[in-house]
DNA sequence: GGTTTAAATGCCTTTTTATGCATCTTTCAT
DNA sequence: ATGAAAGATGCATAAAAAGGCATTTAAACC
């Protein structure tokens, strides 16, 4: 064996020396790869096959990249809650393109802001941060934010300032997501939100109540208003379902 | 070995180096992702379709925009936090009981309202629906919202109404969160954003500027203030870092 | 050592992928 | 409303990947 052809490296040692590469450059293209070692291009692509497969470096094509140089994961969808997603399908029908909505906050309201599609132009108004940013992520929507103070407890902005600024709107829906709900209406526990809510129901021309069928039949301390102010009941339900049928003839349109 | 240091990127990087663009700007126009990244336009938009598609930013006519405010992405997950919470650790020593606080948004502003000690009263007002969240998870501190249009780039509160009940604010403290700092000042790329933050240093006795090194001398194309306005530059970097030096002098105190 | 056998490698052909360009459509700002 | 900018779409080209096949090489066995 002479002194050049010690040059030729076996299988194993050429693939150590790969991830040495990949370590010292956090990427690598085969074609470099296959001058520096003096094999063919599809030899190392084997081997990148190979060290993929073990996990050991990410291939992509052209060449491969560092673990650690790393991009993984999408971020998982973090509420598929397949009720609420359910009430968002069937509210999302009732927005059309240069409406203006007002919106509380509630986990149900966020599923909707999620689920809206991108191409609605839309104009929302709302008192809780986390709608707010949510919302934001249509460029299409115009998110408008009822500032105050914000409640320790609800996360919703809450007092004077933010009733009477929801006086000043006049908004063709207002979507509410309820916490008590029953045949003398909707109920609440917190008086700063019952505030809020009263405000929008009366700046709003339709109302849509929606809720996740576990809240149904449930009475709260605070009346936020009766079920003839109601346009629309919205829970996961289909409109036909036995719970619903107390409802029936009290609120105008259930879906 | 000279062949592997070529400049043609392979497409997981050049995504790489998008999404580290949007991370570190908040929004990015394609045509400038163009000349960084020596690419067409075309392939520029075939990729932030691609990044789109998996969530990782949010596309919009022109460029696209950061998730990275997106409330569901956990503080972890926030770009460069390890700094962002070496530079909370030094914001928090400046805040003292019963002051008055102005913020505006940005992750670094996050982390500081997540490190911020439970048995501190204070007052903040904000502009940012992320921020208002993390403060109001703080028994002792009382937050305002200060409302108005959400910017769907900076996730902020904008406009008229908001720079008009700044004014009418006299704070103790404004903390600052920086997209663009050099020996110039403070720049930022988003008109409304500006006005706010001006507004804000306006109202202020004291303005502190907090920002992770890797976003020193950046010039963007709106400028908010000169550096003689600024009180505090807290980075996550020793105050004596080489980085820090053409600073010295220029700003009252760099922590 | 020599023979056998399986693995490894290179080469060729066919697919697939990546990218830029030209054209047409949509969107945006004025 | 209208012109400019950005986006979508189809196509052309080049590079890379995949798979089959032939040859070489390593090592396993006698």
């Amino acid at each position: 064996m002479s002194i050049i052809e010690s040059k030729i490296l076996l299988k194993k040692e050429r693939q150590l020396e790969i991830i040495h590469q990949i370590n010292l450059h956090n990427k690598i293209l085969s074609s470099d790869l296959s001058l520096i070692l003096n094999v063919s291009e599809d030899t190392i692509r084997r081997d990148l096959n190979e060290l993929a497969l073990e996990n050991k470096i990410v291939k992509v094509h052209g060449g491969a990249l560092s673990k650690s140089y790393n991009v993984s994961a999408t971020q998982a969808d973090t509420y598929a809650y397949d009720e609420k997603k359910v009430i968002a399908t069937k509210m999302i029908k009732l927005i059309k393109d240069g409406m203006t909505i007002l919106t509380s906050g509630g986990t149900t309201m966020r599923a909707i802001a999620n689920q809206l599609p991108n191409n609605l132009h839309v104009t929302f108004f709302t008192v809780s941060p986390l709608i707010s940013l949510e919302l934001a992520e249509h460029p299409n929507v115009e998110v408008i934010f009822l500032g105050g103070k914000i409640s320790n407890i609800s996360k919703i902005s809450v007092g004077g300032e933010v009733v009477s600024k929801i006086n000043d709107i006049k908004a063709d829906l207002c979507v509410l997501g309820i916490n008590g709900f029953d045949q003398e209406g909707i109920s609440d526990s917190d008086y700063e939100v019952v505030q809020v809510k009263k405000a929008m129901i009366k700046s709003s021309r339709q109302v849509v109540a929606t809720t996740i069928s576990e809240k149904l039949n449930s009475d709260l301390r605070l009346r936020v208003c009766t079920l003839n102010e109601i346009d629309y009941l919205i829970t996961e339900l289909s409109p036909e379902n036995d719970l619903l049928k107390p409802y029936k003839g009290l609120v105008k349109y259930i879906l």
